[in-house]
Parts: C-alpha cells; sequence; structure tokens
DNA sequence: CTGCGACCTGAAGTCAGCTTCAAGTCAAGG
DNA sequence: CCTTGACTTGAAGCTGACTTCAGGTCGCAG
C-alpha cells in the first residue's frame, strides 16, 4: 500500500512482457485497473503481475479479450485474489485445452485418411467439406494462428 | 474444356462453399485463376474445385493465405494437376499439424503443474513466462483461433 | 530550476481475410 | 427486344488486438 509498492507502466511492461501501449488498451478495455498520481501517472499494484499472467496464458491458448475480460470479472473486488481463486480460473481452461486438442488429432487423422488417396475430394474429404462442423464458421475463421505458423521476419 | 465444363462464380461458390466474394479476392491475391467470357465474367475449370479442397483443407489447418498461394505455386502449371500431386502437398501437413498438436499438449502440461499451485508465477510458470519460446512472437499473437472458440455468435 | 526521459491523450494506422456497397454490365428465358 | 438475376469493378468497411504518432505533461536527479 506504500506508494513505493506501486509499480509504473514502465517497470509493469519491463516485468509483465507486456508493452506499455497494450497495457493502456487493456486498461480501457476494462481488463486492468490502475491508480493514478496525482499528474495523471498510471501506478499499479503488485497484483496486476498476476492478473497478468493470467491473461498471457489466457492469450496463449486463444481466449479473446472479451471472453478474459468476463473470466475475471469472476474475481472477488473487494480482496486481492488468492491462489484458491488463480487456480479456479486457471482449471476451466484444461477442458478447453482438451477440447482444443481433440479437434487438432481429428483434423490430422482426417488428413492421414486423405492423403492415401490425394483426392480432397469435396464430398469424402473431411479437411475439405464445407459442410463438416469446422468449417464456415464465420469470415476469417482459422483453427490455428500466427503464433503457430511459419513466421517469415524474425524467423528462430 | 467445352464451354459447359466451365462454371460460373456462383456455380464454383455454391459447390465449394466458399463466397463470391472470397473467389475473387482470392484470384486477386494470385490463389485461382480464371477465364473469362467475351463480356468480362468469370468462368472458372473444374480443376479449380479441387484447388479450392486444398485451400480450405489448408486454411482449416491455419495455414495464411500467402504461404498456400506459395504452396500452390509448386503445382506444374502446364497440366492439371494429378491426384500425387496433391497428395504430395497433403503429406507436408502432418508434420506441421503434429507440431501444432504437440505444442497444445505441451501447453496443456504446463497448465496442470499450474493449477496445483494456481501460482501463476512470472518466474515459474511456463504458461505465463514471456521469456518462453511460444510467447512473444510478434503482435496479435494467438495460439488457437476463433473457429475453435466459443463464438458468442451463431452457437451452435 | 532546469533538463530529460518517462509518461499522458486521442486519433489514426496495421494486419488478415474477407464482406459490403454503389453503380453499372452481361446472359439467357420468354 | 426486354426483363431479371447473376455478374462486374473499385473502394470502403469490418474484427481483434494492438501499435504508432503528434503534441503536450510529469517527475526527479543534478
Amino acid at each position: 500500500m506504500d506508494a513505493r509498492d506501486l509499480l509504473t507502466i514502465g517497470e509493469l511492461a519491463r516485468r509483465s512482457g507486456f508493452s506499455p501501449s497494450a497495457l493502456r488498451y487493456y486498461e480501457r478495455e476494462g481488463l486492468l485497473r490502475a491508480s493514478r498520481t496525482s499528474g495523471g501517472q498510471r501506478r499499479y499494484e503488485r497484483s496486476v503481475l498476476r492478473r497478468l499472467a493470467f491473461i498471457r496464458a489466457a492469450r496463449t491458448i486463444g481466449v479473446g479479450l472479451e471472453e478474459v475480460r468476463h473470466i475475471l470479472d469472476t474475481l472477488p473486488e473487494a480482496r486481492t485474489p488468492t491462489r484458491a481463486d488463480w487456480s479456479r480460473l486457471s482449471r476451466s481452461w484444461r477442458g478447453r485445452l482438451d477440447e482444443q486438442i481433440q479437434a487438432l488429432v481429428a483434423l490430422r487423422d482426417g488428413l492421414d485418411s486423405c492423403i492415401g488417396c490425394g483426392c480432397l475430394s469435396l464430398q469424402r474429404c473431411r479437411l475439405s467439406n464445407p459442410e463438416d462442423q469446422v468449417a464456415e464458421h464465420g469470415p476469417g475463421a482459422r483453427l490455428l494462428p500466427p503464433m503457430l505458423r511459419r513466421t517469415p521476419a524474425q524467423g528462430a
């Protein structure tokens, strides 16, 4: 609670790995809160670091910011969240991640059955059949994200 | 080669499951080619259907359009691609899909180790540590796409 | 009290992968 | 020939998650 325990946006950025602009953006979007100095600069509590850790984990497994916000809204406002609070939130992802892995495995198996024939038949092939569940879920739908794609720039 | 074997953009859209606007977009991006009637309307060869099946499969597993274009560019221009051609292209995805599944499994296992402690420690937790390989691969990186997320609209 | 780096704001830009729009043209059945 | 629906184009809009920019302010060391 001491002022020296509060972090500037720059410090928080360095410690969390998020850019200052992202932190400001998260605040606008209601994922983060900060107190202000008399001059209007942001000061963050240390607990924000754990909140950001959660956000990063969520983003990593593909949860959108809006949903992250909803999840974070279930945390108690009055007190600083406990380990048990965070544990509860994290546990809910396990099932989700399992689902996502299942979807990919199903896709791979579908691909296996296609490789033999080279068919890519619109009628028969699970990978190409637009009638399938996985397809046609709105514009720009992608099954896997930039993160797991070959990034032409900064190739490790 | 008979004119009656050629498809209009509307027919192709219905048969492939892509929207006409997407097909025009793909043409602009160099993924598709079409001949024209004297009046300037597009006419597609039947083989474009298989090409589109490939594109859909690629998109489904998260390959970006630019890379799809590169891959398609390796098809012979002179002749209509054979099954062997398509099979060769498809096979290359198997390894990629395996990698992607591995990445997700690693993530899930990391999550498991976090659930016990509720830590989400920036130092220790694989899911939240920005030093990890998977993190910090540029802005907006997402591990999983809209397609596998809860879509609030049109929930099935 | 001055200098300088860190910070502030709102607005605009970026990327992918399309969709939507407006205004006009084509193709084919009757 | 006429109508009607399918087609054409370029330009602009959309979503998500930010980044970048311009122009101005804060805060602290010296």
